[in-house]
DNA sequence: CGTTTCACAAGTCGTCTGTATTGCTATAGC
DNA sequence: GCTATAGCAATACAGACGACTTGTGAAACG
C-alpha cells in the first residue's frame, strides 16, 4: 500500500477554509474551486476527499459544532471552584455572542448554515437535535438557583431556558449585523440574569 | 407614444414570485429566469423591469418591508378603542411571529434577506435603520406601561425595547426552523410580556 | 521486483448563471 | 398614415459551477 494520509485532519483543514470564506462571502458564495484554493490545494485533491459539495458542507457543520461544545465546555471548566448557576448560564451566554473575531467567525458561519438549514432537511435536524440539550443543561442550572433560593419558586425552568436561548440568538444575530455591539449585547443579557436571579 | 403599463404594479408582481422562489428554495436559489417563469413572464420581460438582478431584490426588499409595516399598523389600529401598552406590543409581537402562511413567507424571506446583509454593505444599512425605529415605538409602549403604574419603574425602557426585539426575534428563528412552535414561541414572549407588565 | 493501491493533478462535460443584443409588434402623437 | 417608441420575445454570450474521468507518481506489500 502507498503513503497514507490523515484524513480527518486534511478534512477538517478544508473545513477551516470553507469557514473563511463562508464568513466573508457566504456559504452559497463557496464553490469547490475557491474553498480547494483557500485551502492551498487543488479542486481534485479537495474531491479525492469529498465525494460531493454536500459531504463536505456537512462535514464542515459538525465539526464546527463540535468546536463550539468544546469552547463551553472550556469556559465552563475554567470557573473557579463552585460556580453559581448564574455564572455558568452567564459563562455560556457569553459563548454565545460575538465578542471576538473568532467567535464571529463562528457566528457568520453558523449563520450561513441556518439559511441553508431553512431549506435543508437534513441540516434542520441537526439544530432540531441540538436545542433540546441545551435547553436542558439551561434549565437544569434554573433548577439549581432555585434549589438556592436565588430564582422565584414560580419560575418554570423550562420557559426560562427557552427564553435565554431565544434572547441571545435574537441579540447575536443583531450583534452581527452591527445593529448594536457584542458588548451591549451581552449587557442586555446579563441584565436579563439580574433579574432572573431576583439581583433586582 | 406606445401603450404605457403601470411600472410599479408590474414590479410588484415579480417581487412577489421572487418571495414564493426565495421562500422555496432560499434567495441565491432564485434565478431570474425561476422568477421570470414564476411570474408567467419571460426573461425578457422581466429585464425591461430590472436593469439587474440586484435592483430586482433591493425593490423587492423595500416592498415587503413596507407591506410588513402596514400589516403591523392595520393590526393596531384595529385594537379596540383605548389599547394598553401591553396589548399593542402583544399585537406588534404577534405580527412578527410566523403564525400563519403568509407571514410564515414573510419570515423566510426575510431570513434570505439576512443572510445578504451580513455580506451586502447596502442591505445591512436597511436593517440598521429600521430597528431604532421599531425600538424607540416599543421604549415608548413600555414608558407608557411606566406612567400607568403597570410597569416597575426602574426598568429601562430602551433596555426592554432592545430585550423585546431580540427575543422575538430569536423565538421567530427557532420557530422557522421548527424547533418549537409559532404558538409556543407566542406563549413563551406573552409570559414575558407579563413578568415585564407586572401580572407576575 | 512486480503489482497493487492510495494520493493527487489536470482536464472535460453539460448545465446554469446574469447580462447584452437584436428585432418584432402595437400604439400614441403628429 | 407615417413614424417614433414602449413593450416584449428570442437568442447569444462568456463565465462559473459541480461532477466526472483520466493519467501520473510513489509507496507498501507479496
Amino acid at each position: 500500500m502507498p503513503k497514507r494520509v490523515d484524513h480527518e485532519e486534511r478534512r477538517a483543514r478544508i473545513a477551516e477554509a470553507l469557514w473563511r470564506i463562508a464568513c466573508a462571502r457566504g456559504l452559497d458564495g463557496a464553490s469547490l474551486r475557491d474553498v480547494a484554493a483557500e485551502a492551498g490545494i487543488s479542486l481534485g485533491q479537495l474531491q479525492h476527499y469529498f465525494a460531493s459539495k454536500d459531504d463536505m458542507l456537512v462535514f464542515a457543520l459538525e465539526h464546527i459544532s463540535d468546536l463550539a461544545a468544546r469552547r463551553v465546555g472550556e469556559r465552563l471548566r475554567g470557573l473557579s471552584g463552585e460556580p453559581s448557576p448564574r455564572d455558568v448560564l452567564l459563562g455560556s451566554v457569553r459563548e454565545m455572542l460575538p465578542l471576538d473575531d473568532k467567535s464571529r467567525t463562528g457566528h457568520l458561519v453558523q449563520i450561513a448554515y441556518f439559511v441553508r438549514a431553512v431549506h435543508d432537511e437534513r441540516l434542520r435536524r441537526h439544530a432540531k437535535e441540538g436545542v433540546p440539550g441545551l435547553r436542558a443543561f439551561f434549565a437544569g442550572q434554573v433548577r439549581e438557583g432555585q434549589a438556592r433560593g436565588e430564582v422565584a419558586a414560580d419560575r418554570d425552568p423550562e420557559v426560562e431556558a427557552a427564553l435565554l436561548i431565544a434572547l441571545v440568538d435574537g441579540l447575536a444575530s443583531y450583534a452581527v449585523l452591527e445593529v448594536w455591539s457584542a458588548e451591549e449585547a451581552l449587557g442586555l443579557v446579563a441584565g436579563h440574569l439580574d433579574r432572573l436571579f431576583g439581583v433586582r
